[in-house]
DNA sequence: CAGATTTTGTACCTGTAAGTCAAAAATTCA
DNA sequence: TGAATTTTTGACTTACAGGTACAAAATCTG
């Protein structure tokens, strides 16, 4: 009962998602927040209790929106070459298309928050385990059949995939053109 | 002449170097930088003018502090991917031992104002231009003595271990131990 | 409808960010 | 010594960050 919400949340939440991923958490402010929210102060405290914690709830928003589409093609047909060359120019065309160059939330916040937020930190951590361990999965996958060699460390080469992807997003946020990353996928995939 | 300065300014930008290191661009208040450099703010706007002079000043101290150790291991004696793994652990041991936990401050800045300032911005693409480069040419090196094979392009394989070195210095932000670090280089020098 | 509950808008608050300014202090030069 | 120049100190300023308070409004319940 009470008096019904005129937002929505969970739009209210994409919307912080949106603005956190581009300024990042430091550089954000209530005054656009509210903005782009479309909704008043009073609102955005007595639904979100501070800027924090909406941050948190738009970084869970994030890995929870953006993860499934690598997972995906990592789980899709094709070979395990093609799944991974496929994986990181998904990653190369996302970080291109953007005409805001955001790249990955999860990397900006690494670099950002670790250090004076362990919730954000812990997330990260979390994030990273998981794309580590779904890469994994698919060396395993190609060692078993064949496709890839057998006598390297599957957990290592799925480290080593993980730094990856990482290194392309901040790589991304920079760069003019897509040669350089273009070449990064290249000679990983080549080097497996 | 005039009143000589009470500080040395060159003092001074290493100490805001180290907290715009530790805090990033928007994080670091001009109190705190007062305080650091234990100069009055008025003294500080004279003689560095704004808070962002002051950070490009810090940033390119950092560039010309900490590029020349990579360079010199790269430069150094032994076999190319000797030289490299060492390159790779100085960094892995490097931001393990950082108290705080900093990572790369290029790195660190290419995710907070690539896309708001341009100047640091161009300022991390010369620096991972002149990475990547070091690396060809290392690669290139390898290649000529025969150690690395040479079907493959020394320029993507630079790019890559330029981006495997970004990719390092963001885990190492966030990891708790070295094993995942240490699984990422003992993963790409195997895979060269 | 009265009452309870929740949301909303707005005004308000405290603190601080980022910087400015004027006058005093410390130097060099004529 | 006096004039010129530069730095220092610290008070001052504008604006905004981040959040609170409160009354009015909108619902549900009995």
């Amino acid at each position: 009962m009470g008096r019904p919400k005129q937002f929505d949340p969970d739009i209210a939440i994409d919307q912080a998602m949106e603005l956190f991923w581009r300024k990042g958490y430091a550089a954000t402010t209530p005054q656009e927040l509210t903005e782009a929210l479309g909704v008043g102060k009073g609102s955005l405290y007595n639904a979100f209790g501070s800027k924090r914690a909406l941050f948190e709830l738009a970084l869970r928003r994030y890995r929870d929106s953006q993860s499934p589409a690598l997972a995906e093609i990592l789980h899709g047909p094709g070979t395990v070459k093609d799944r991974l060359r496929q994986a990181l120019h998904f990653l190369v065309d996302l970080d291109l298309a953007d005409p805001d160059r955001r790249g990955c939330m999860v990397v900006n916040t690494a670099t950002e928050l670790a250090g004076s937020d362990e919730t954000a930190t812990e997330l990260v951590r979390q994030v990273f385990n998981q794309t580590e361990d779904a890469f994994r999965g698919l060396i395993e996958e190609g060692m078993r059949s064949g496709e890839i060699s057998s006598d390297r460390d599957p957990l290592a080469v799925g480290s080593l995939l993980l730094n990856t992807t990482i290194g392309l997003r901040v790589i991304g946020r920079v760069t003019e053109g897509p040669d350089r990353m273009v070449r990064v996928v290249d000679a990983i995939i080549d080097a497996l």
